[in-house]
DNA sequence: GTGCCCTGCTGAATCGGATCAGCAAGGGAA
DNA sequence: TTCCCTTGCTGATCCGATTCAGCAGGGCAC
């Protein structure tokens, strides 16, 4: 039924020449290697009359190169929203003719090393470590067998090895800087973490957002007025920890530490019969889709999911073809957690193309162009 | 640095044998090839030793199966919530020792007929072709030189090739039982597709799902009480139609063919001051993470992405084992839409053991774990 | 004429494991 | 003693590319 695969001896048989000038010639070393044009062109031809491809498996062997890298993360690749860190990964790769093997972790140490053997073992050219969110993880040494990239996340040790991550704590700043642009300055509130240091456990983006902010409201002299610590940011906590914060302040502005728990602050301010943005306005972080659905529309700084997965891809690509991490600093790559601007913070000229448009646009820079929000299911 | 791989040579060596013997016993295939115990215990030992690992490039090359499975989306390994798709498939794949090779086409025939024969010069033992929403495709022809199932659609043509779907006419149907159940008779509505034939352009589910609706409707002789069909099932357009909608009827129960559209829906009935479900209940498709998360919770028939995915291996698997399909009848497995009861449905016993607990009884019967729901960012 | 270089190719090894065919030693039957 | 069968292993080939080393033959210089 499927006809054999064609294989390079039977195009260099079928163009008359030994199998090495057809390698050659089909390689583009013809010149290089003292292949007459002739031949160059009589394999080519065959070649295509054959409607030959080279088996990569093959090629692998002999070259130890299989154009293949491998993608492990934790449970990233199938959350709801961050399938975008694939997204740009798989768009990267292919950019460069690799492709993807992927697989998580479900968080199980076990399982990520023998993942990773798993992968080493079918000669993946590299390998892309990726985490659900910002944290430090113990580098196997197993790792050490290729080349590898941190993908939202930093090693335990001082392994040198790199890491992309956001640019957490500039967003914060962002975040801040948002706030004070568009006239607040006291009132200004946090849920989700909390100076004093409640928050979700061993979560970097935590700790870096909260650094941000506090470092832009410190240079303008200016205290929270309160802010409550949630140990998991979801809805429910969002719309708890606000009810809290409500009876015992009254926010001008709240910086939730993510959309959902934004999505739960919306409804305790809706129950409290406060008005966004006119009463209170809300920014948070992350970009959920959610965050564009909400009435009114979150104004929030985006998790680059699509550039983070690219360029970890990016990385490792320039660490396969021999660029080496020149110096330490160059170890952890950030890229900027854009800003989204929409109707949540108060006097902030919301981008009138709407969202279509904001993403639209961020293509042109480097940004993942829209889809997710426009598929039918 | 990274000190060579150990190679079966070497491990023959150790033992003292010749690389024959060290494979027969190390591919438990010693007794059958009369290795004595003795041999093939040191054998073992040798291996272990030296840490040796098979390289699974050089066996696929010689066998011609790469443990390795492609993995070939339109645009769904990014999308949002449809990651569990990829989920599915991977822990089935893992199962069965066998790794995922991921690409997207991003719906670009060339590209995927690209990423085709990439993935079958890399040896891949077989192909999943898998859709955003349930269509038909067009299979190109170097698809069959692997076995191959599509996920979430159907063969243009009538080739003889296995398609995993939801079973999209049934959960119709159970939508259609559930208000039926409730109490439910006049007043009940259509929010996205119509049954003058208004939805989605080539959206099989949109027919589907109204078919099933129809069919128990008609069977207890009820009519729908309205209907108003949108060209995409966003938040956007279930708050437009269901404006529109209730400018004429006053309906008791609505039907989205969605949860984004319910979203929206839930908006236009908050607009008009009607209480869900005490003055309507509302019930939709997919389960999308929004519908635990939005007040009062959705009621909902799940998109089982999970299981798509896995029971999609788990099909090509059996074919790659020799199993054929049996028949006709055999080409097209539907995979059942469960039913999230929760809060949206008057009068249904919600499960007050909560979402949590409903998606954990979920997976006792080979359902998903909630993950996506209860991880940090 | 002979030594040397240049052109244009080919032979054979190699990557690492799977597997078929075969071979020596030992035992039992005729 | 001869023949055959079983046991327990090994040699050699194969998978399909890449690539190094080498080899004819022609031209040119001295």
């Amino acid at each position: 039924m499927a006809k054999k695969r064609v294989t390079l001896a039977q195009v260099a048989h079928a163009a008359g020449v030994s199998q090495t000038a057809a390698s050659y010639a089909l390689a583009g070393r013809a010149a290089e290697m003292r292949i007459s044009p002739e031949v160059e062109a009589r394999v080519r031809r065959a070649a295509r009359d054959a409607g030959y491809r080279p088996n990569a498996v093959s090629r692998s062997l002999r070259t130890g190169s299989s154009q293949t890298v491998g993608f492990i993360s934790d449970t990233v690749a199938t959350t709801a929203f961050a399938g975008h860190l694939i997204w740009g990964a798989l768009d990267q790769a292919r950019e460069r003719d690799h492709l993807l093997l992927i697989a998580e972790t479900e968080g199980d140490p076990q399982l990520e090393r023998e993942l990773m053997t798993a992968m080493l073992d079918r000669g993946v050219d590299g390998l892309i470590i990726a985490s659900m969110y910002t944290r430090a993880i113990a580098v196997p040494p197993v790792l050490m067998e290729a080349p590898a990239v941190l993908l939202n996340a930093f090693p335990v040790g001082d392994e040198m090895i790199c890491s992309v991550v956001p640019d957490e704590r500039e967003a914060g700043c962002v975040v801040a800087r948002t706030l004070l642009a568009s006239g607040h300055a006291d009132g200004i509130c946090l849920i989700g973490a909390s100076p004093r240091g409640e928050g979700p456990q061993g979560s970097l983006a935590s700790v870096q957002r909260l650094e941000g902010i506090l470092s832009v409201l410190h240079a303008a002299r200016i205290d929270v007025a309160g802010a409550v610590g949630c140990a998991d940011w979801q809805p429910a906590q969002g719309l708890e920890a606000t009810r809290r914060l409500l009876a015992e302040v009254t926010p001008s502005a709240l910086i939730c530490f993510n959309d959902r728990l934004a999505f739960g602050a919306y409804q305790a301010l809706a129950d409290a019969g406060l008005e966004v943005p006119d009463d209170v306005s809300v920014i948070s972080f992350d970009d959920d889709p959610l965050a564009s659905w909400i009435r009114p529309s979150l104004t929030t700084v985006a998790l680059p999911h699509y550039e983070l997965g690219a360029a970890a891809v990016q990385v490792l690509m320039d660490q396969l073809e021999g660029r080496p991490q020149e110096s330490a600093e160059r170890l952890v790559r950030r890229i900027t957690m854009p800003l989204r601007v929409r109707e949540s913070v108060r006097g902030l000229a919301h981008d009138s193309a709407g969202d279509a448009a904001a993403r639209g646009a961020g293509k042109l820079v480097g940004a993942a162009p829209a889809r997710a929000h426009t598929t039918v299911q």
